[in-house]
DNA sequence: AAAATATCGTCACAAATGCAACTAAATTGA
DNA sequence: TCAATTTAGTTGCATTTGTGACGATATTTT
């Protein structure tokens, strides 16, 4: 049962799925975040939190968590970092005290808003030289894996933009 | 020059590719890990260090981290770690004193083999779950991010699969 | 053939991460 | 109404990672 014929292949790494997946993941992250870490000295979990509050305006640290697929401890160190640098602040909720709502401040609203234009244009440059086929195979290809994984209960949380 | 109608549009972070790729690429990682990681107790670094032995046999430290896209002393660490495991031995090369060449055990082939079955395995079922056109939308569009960043310097190394 | 430079692999240290335990507050339910 | 459970967010600790420096060897330059 366990020595069939494809046992005999042996597994070509840089064709395998999932490491294509995650060097191609890496490679287009470590790009763009090379942007804001360079610009502003942003971590990922800093920087996807500040996309999350521009995205939305006030949310809590749970909700930020969840829609950016962070874990709450990599948020509250986030918000905590960002707090520091005076780009957001926390609104404790009166109805339920555990809980805070966070808000940009102007000046993380300013960082945002130039932020976002960088992202759209790394999208933009990327989508140029992937062409148009390429950029329509991408993201469908993205949207498949979603559709699939998607079905199935969101169990972990993590990071990386 | 800087304030466009295109500034006003909101970034929606579920929708930027960078952050799609890295999500689906931490999903389907964190699924393919745990099977190595559950029958073997294997690191990232551990796993791609023996599936580019077992692919190419004996190797040196540097060729394996060019293969894999991982930094020097993840592969270090990984193939002490293999060591310890006794899956691969060291043979120091006499005409080049500074490079060993490394080579897995008959335990650490035995492993490999079984491991790149489950590799296999992994990869026909995720394909078989994305459909015939999910599954060409996700190839052609790696391939097409391949063809692109392959064209660039490959400056920068890392981890993950 | 000496000196300068580059390469191989390791190690020490600092930063980032994940996990589990924790405090505080809210909710459930007996 | 009060004990048990759940939820929000933070913190401490152990593990993993990246960086830079290092010793050893090899190569290149002068």
């Amino acid at each position: 049962m366990t020595n069939k014929v494809v046992d005999r292949i042996p597994l070509i790494l840089e064709e395998f799925t999932p490491y294509r997946l995650n060097k191609a993941a890496e490679t287009i992250s470590r790009r763009f975040s090379s942007q804001y870490r360079e610009q502003y000295g942003l971590t990922r979990p800093e920087w996807r939190t500040l996309a999350t509050l521009g995205q939305f305006g006030a949310q809590t640290a749970t909700a930020i968590g969840l829609h950016s697929s962070m874990h709450k401890t990599k948020v509250s160190r986030a918000v905590f970092s960002l707090e520091q640098r005076r780009w957001l602040k926390r609104r404790r909720d009166e109805a339920d005290r555990r809980t805070e709502h966070l808000e940009l401040t102007a000046a993380g609203l300013k960082a945002y808003e130039h932020l976002a234009k960088l992202a759209y244009d790394f999208e933009a440059d990327l989508f140029a030289r992937l062409g148009e086929h390429g950029t329509r195979d991408l993201k469908a290809g993205l949207t498949a894996l979603e559709t699939y994984y998607g079905q199935y209960a969101a169990v972990t949380s993590t990071d990386d933009d």
